[in-house]
DNA sequence: GTTGCATATGCGCCCAGTTGCATATAGTCT
DNA sequence: AGACTATATGCAACTGGGCGCATATGCAAC
C-alpha cells in the first residue's frame, strides 16, 4: 500500500494536519496518488499506531483546533525501506478501452473521446502550470527537486499521450461507417 | 464495475468457459482490464444470477467437464446500456511517481526505471505482435475491428510513453549528483 | 438570524480486487 | 510409483479505496 508512503513523503517535506494533507493531495502529491480526506484521516491514525508519525494538537484563533502530524524516525526508516524496494508496474485498466474493444455505440465512443480529451487537456494545463511555477530551470535541478520534476514529467507525458489517443480515435471514427 | 462488461464483451465475441475467459484475459481483453480466474468465476456466477449469461455443462474426452457461458439477450441489453453511458477518466496512480517525488534512494530509482523500461518494452512487443497479426491493414478496418484496433493503439501509446519517461529519468539521473 | 463557506476531524458500510487455499481429471515424464 | 503439467472450478479471508453521513468552530454575506 502506497498511501502510507505518499503521506510519509509529504510529511517529510513539511509537518501537516490531515486537512492540510488532503489539500496537498488535491494539488500536488495527489496527482500521482489520489486520496480523499476520509482515507487520509483513517491511514494517519493507523500510521500513528505503527509509530511512523507523531501528532500534537494546536489551537488556532478563529479556527477549530488541528492535529499536526510529523514524521518520526521510525517513519523515516520505513520510508527508506520502501524507497529501496522495487515498485511493480501499474497495470493498464481502462473502462474506455474495454468499451472501444466492444464497440457497441459509435456515438457514445466519440462523445467519450471528446470529453476525455478535454479532461486530459485540463490536467495537462495544471501540470504545466506547476512545472512553470516550481521548476522554471529544470537543467539546474538536483536531488529531491529533480525527482519531483521527473514525476511531473511523467504526468505531462501521460496526458499528452491520452490526448493523442483521443485524437487518433476521433480521426478514425468521425465520418466513417457507423455500427 | 467494468469486469462484468469486459466479460460480456468477450462472451459476445464467442461463448466460453471461465477457464477460457481467464486465458483470454491473460492474452487480449485483459490488456485493458486484468482479472484473475477466481474473480472471473465469482463474477460469472453473479452474472448468471442477474440473467446476463447462461451456461451449459459440456463433457470432454480426456479433460474435466466445463461450464460454457453465453451472453443472453438481457446481457446484450445491459451491454448496450453500459456502452451508451459515459466512462469516467481513470486517475493516474503510480507508486513509482511517489517514489520519484520522495527521492530517497537514487540507485533504487535508477534500477526501477531500468526494470520498468524493460517491462514496458515487453508489453509493447506483445501489443505490436497482436497488431501485426490481427490488424495488418488498419486503414481498411470498420466497426468492431476498428474499435479493437484503436484500443490496442492506446496500449501501444501508453507503453511508448512509459518507455520515454524511463529514458528521460535515466538521462537526468545517470552521472548526476546523488542524494 | 440563517444560510453558506472554509476549516477541521472522523465513523461506518460497501465494493471489488488480491492472495491463499482446495479439489478433481487425465496425460506425460522420470 | 510419484511428480509435474494442463485443464477446470471454486471458497474464504483480507485489504484498500469509495461513498455517504455526522459534527464542530467561526466568519461573512444577505
Amino acid at each position: 500500500m502506497a498511501l502510507e508512503h505518499a503521506i510519509l513523503v509529504s510529511l517529510g517535506e513539511r509537518a501537516a494536519s490531515g486537512y492540510d494533507l488532503a489539500r496537498r493531495f488535491d494539488a500536488s502529491i495527489g496527482f500521482f496518488w489520489p486520496a480523499s480526506h476520509q482515507q487520509i484521516y483513517r491511514v494517519l491514525a493507523r500510521m500513528q499506531e505503527s509509530g511512523w508519525v507523531s501528532s500534537t494538537v494546536e489551537s488556532q484563533a478563529g479556527k477549530p483546533d488541528k492535529k499536526v502530524y510529523a514524521i518520526t524516525e521510525s517513519g523515516e526508516v520505513e520510508l527508506d525501506r520502501w524507497a529501496a524496494e522495487p515498485t511493480d508496474r501499474e497495470a493498464l485498466r481502462s473502462d474506455f478501452a474495454v468499451k472501444l474493444r466492444g464497440f457497441r455505440d459509435r456515438d457514445a465512443i466519440i462523445a467519450d473521446a471528446v470529453a476525455r480529451k478535454t479532461a486530459h487537456e485540463q490536467r495537462l494545463k495544471q501540470y504545466e502550470e506547476s512545472q512553470a511555477r516550481f521548476y522554471p530551470a529544470p537543467a539546474a535541478l538536483t536531488g529531491k527537486e529533480l525527482g519531483s520534476w521527473l514525476a511531473l514529467r511523467g504526468g505531462i507525458g501521460a496526458e499528452l499521450q491520452g490526448i493523442a489517443w483521443c485524437e487518433e480515435i476521433l480521426t478514425h471514427l468521425e465520418g466513417r461507417g457507423s455500427r
